[in-house]
DNA sequence: TATAATTTTGACCGCTTGGTTAAAACATAT
DNA sequence: ATATGTTTTAACCAAGCGGTCAAAATTATA
């Protein structure tokens, strides 16, 4: 997601993820993405007709860079608890980097399910490959026996909740900001230990 | 959440309460929720003044159910793996019963921090008691030794994020309506296994 | 039944919004 | 230098929005 703007269309784009993060669809205003990237509000139509032209170019990029990690790690020549060892780690990096983008997805997700399964048909993720490898492992005696779609999503829930929650979880547990900071870096051994342990045969 | 519209407020409030769900406190519109309630429009300002007013109403009545019966099943008298199991029970029957609070409350919670924290300044909920309980339990060779505010926050993401993340989850796994259906029945024993097994000593 | 208070309504208002347009500024080619 | 195409702008517009208001309908009070 680190994009140089070099030239008004990738400038525009980028000014219109941030405020379309902030603000969602319909919180966001055309003036004020075209503030934020200095240029004419006339511009943005310019150069993507209309808003909602203008958040579906956002939304496809953000979506685009959402599973392209999780494949490649999943992909790996690596044995199973490896491979969550490692895609943990991947993918909190990832969410740092951009802690606000979950929240934006979900939200997106669910205010018009649709236009995500327009764009994103094919996540290139095929989670049979992942279970047979669970399978074989657990023949061998490596691992318990999981279904891949139940570890999938466990994985991926915990990693994420800290930072679509962030507000709950801080209040409930009365953490400062710098506290908050240092639980979500120790949620990465955390979370890697909790699903290992589980995965135990 | 089962609310009987008996006088006008509530007629309203239940209204709002749709009407913000499915779309968000931008993308409702006033005139929307009048029509669903079957009033005049200007009758909803005559009851909450402003659409913020209206919309903090709404809110404040969601997240008030939110904690009760989390609260509830920590202060039961159980021992930590069936408080565990109660309490994936009766969440998840909660969430099925009205799916779409979560991603509700997660959009608000993004979209303005703020207004959450002014309503939920305590949720009474003491992270502390279910630590000492624990502790205890782990010293007696029970369970092994964990974080409270790594245990609750892995069970409740586990439980949520199905419903948040339904069509990704879905597409991915390319299920049917029905397959997802009986995808999220199979998920409580599921996150009970998952949990009580990494709990193991 | 007359009067007062409350509830509900239709019509209206000003502002904000996404979007348009014609012209200006700029770049490119001949 | 001139003509042609492209990018950028300021000014403008119609529609939709939250919100208001005075009057009508209903209910409570005497």
């Amino acid at each position: 997601m680190n994009i140089v703007a070099e030239n008004t269309e990738s400038q525009i784009l980028n000014a219109a993820r941030e405020v379309f993060i902030a603000k969602g669809l319909d919180g966001a205003r055309m003036q004020e993405i075209a503030d934020h990237a200095g240029i004419n509000k006339a511009l943005l139509h310019y150069y993507f007709r209309t808003k909602e032209k203008l958040f579906e170019a956002v939304f496809t990029e953000v979506a685009a860079n959402l599973f392209p990690a999780i494949k490649q790690v999943l992909a790996a020549e690596l044995a199973v608890k490896e491979k969550i060892t490692f895609f943990v780690k991947v993918y909190l990096t990832g969410i740092r980097e951009n802690p606000f983008i979950p929240a934006f997805v979900i939200n997106t997700l669910n205010s018009n399910p649709d236009r995500f399964l327009k764009h994103i048909v094919k996540s290139g993720i095929d989670p049979r490959l992942l279970q047979k490898q669970i399978d074989a492992e657990a023949a061998q005696g490596l691992i318990r026996p999981v279904k891949a779609e139940h570890l999938v999503v466990n994985v991926i829930a915990m990693c994420i909740f800290p930072f679509v929650a962030r507000p709950i979880v801080q209040n409930v547990f009365n953490m400062s900001n710098d506290e908050y900071r240092s639980y979500l870096d120790s949620r990465e051994t955390e979370i890697v230990d909790f699903v290992l342990k589980s995965l135990a045969v």
